[in-house]
DNA sequence: TTTATTTTCCCCGAATTCGGGGATTTACTA
DNA sequence: TAGTAAATCCCCGAATTCGGGGAAAATAAA
């Protein structure tokens, strides 16, 4: 008997590919894929699924509020968690909410179904990243009082390389960074290359964006 | 250059054959294998290991200990467990205790390796019982007092804008966000510059910094 | 006093972003 | 039905960032 699967997913190309996959493979059957969670309940009813794949970023009600109130209709029926990017907040929020698996819109075709029988079976794959993300949240259990400075992990920055991650974050350029701290561009590039390497970036967004997540700075 | 393993397993047979296996396969080299952790700091400082394979069931003091010990005096090395049960307990205080990954002995040859390899990239490789256990454990204490309170100023990003904002705040560059959004990568120009616009800035950073302290993007 | 680490500066070429235009299609609304 | 907003796509040229080198002085640590 095959697994029934409903998606959703606003995304229509990804929507019909992963219909076609699944529908098209021995042991999957495709229950009924729907572009948002507007309803969700109706939705499911109809289509009666063994396992929900849920996009977490859609327009309007998103995948987290989706499984929340999947799992609190539908105790039984797994919701794997599809996403673009391994967002901390995202895996932290969307297990709580109940999600069953975690996978990215990444994974390849043969994984994805691997990944809807294990759900099935009673599972929670996910991906190695997301899965050392959610020990994360499990061996940090012991902070809730102090939240002052002495924050855990500085990646090891210089009292420089916070300086310049600090001007960035307030949106100074290169050049305007140098101005500040009365250096040149070109130091400012190599304070910004070591920055790079400590915080595993690749580019000013991605490294303001852990920089204030992570309260680095500031 | 390649991955180096030290193992602790006091079942030799198991020893031997993971030896071979690693210590044969190009890209891994085995550092060093010992039966017990009774000599585990000077063990490793003379093995100087990348990755370390842990059994958790050993005689005297166990994995459990063991990781405790290993990420207390070199935290940056990564270990995985090996069991032979998925036991609720073990697998809680293995995951407390520090380690990486937690993966059973009958586990594959070829997915030991691929596991060795995620552990040493900072991933957690795990199997999909376990974890649906580690979930489980998150997914238990439902507290979530945490609740902020309604911006109401979103600056009247369309979903579109927001989308492609998001995509902009978790790193991803014009021809990533292109690809993500199956739009060109000239329409995401079009967008980020009603974004600039709404939110009054020149810059990915200032945006970026913007949308993550005033929670434009979730 | 060696040995790191930090801070500073430079070059080149490739890739990416930015500003300032313009344009079409669709959809909602006054 | 005309008008507006949203979403899509295109071009040019200038500015900026990025990766991968190298190098040297000033501190800090061993």
């Amino acid at each position: 008997m095959a697994i029934r699967v409903t998606i959703f997913d606003d995304n229509k190309k990804l929507l019909d590919s992963l219909d076609i996959l699944i529908d098209g493979s021995p042991g999957f059957q495709i229950a009924g894929t729907f572009p948002n969670i507007s309803n969700l309940i109706a939705d499911i009813e109809k289509s009666q699924p063994d396992v929900i794949l849920m996009d977490i970023e859609m327009p309007g009600m998103n995948g987290i509020e989706g499984v929340k109130i999947v799992k609190k209709h539908f105790p039984k029926i797994n919701v794997m968690m599809q996403t673009a990017f391994e967002n901390d907040e995202h895996v932290f929020e969307a297990i709580c909410a109940g999600a069953s698996g975690y996978i990215l819109k990444s994974t390849s075709p043969s994984r994805i179904l691997e990944c809807i029988v294990e759900v099935y079976q009673g599972g929670s794959p996910m991906s190695p990243t997301v899965a050392r993300k959610v020990l994360g949240f499990l061996q940090t259990p012991k902070k809730e009082p102090n939240l002052s400075n002495e924050n855990k992990d500085d990646y090891n920055l210089t009292n420089r390389e916070k300086e310049v991650l600090s001007c960035l974050v307030n949106g100074l350029s290169y050049k305007m960074i140098a101005d500040q701290c009365n250096i040149t561009y070109e130091t400012v590039r190599s304070h910004m290359k070591k920055i790079y390497e400590k915080l595993h970036v690749v580019s000013m967004t991605e490294a303001v964006a852990k920089a204030i997540n992570q309260k680095i700075v500031m």
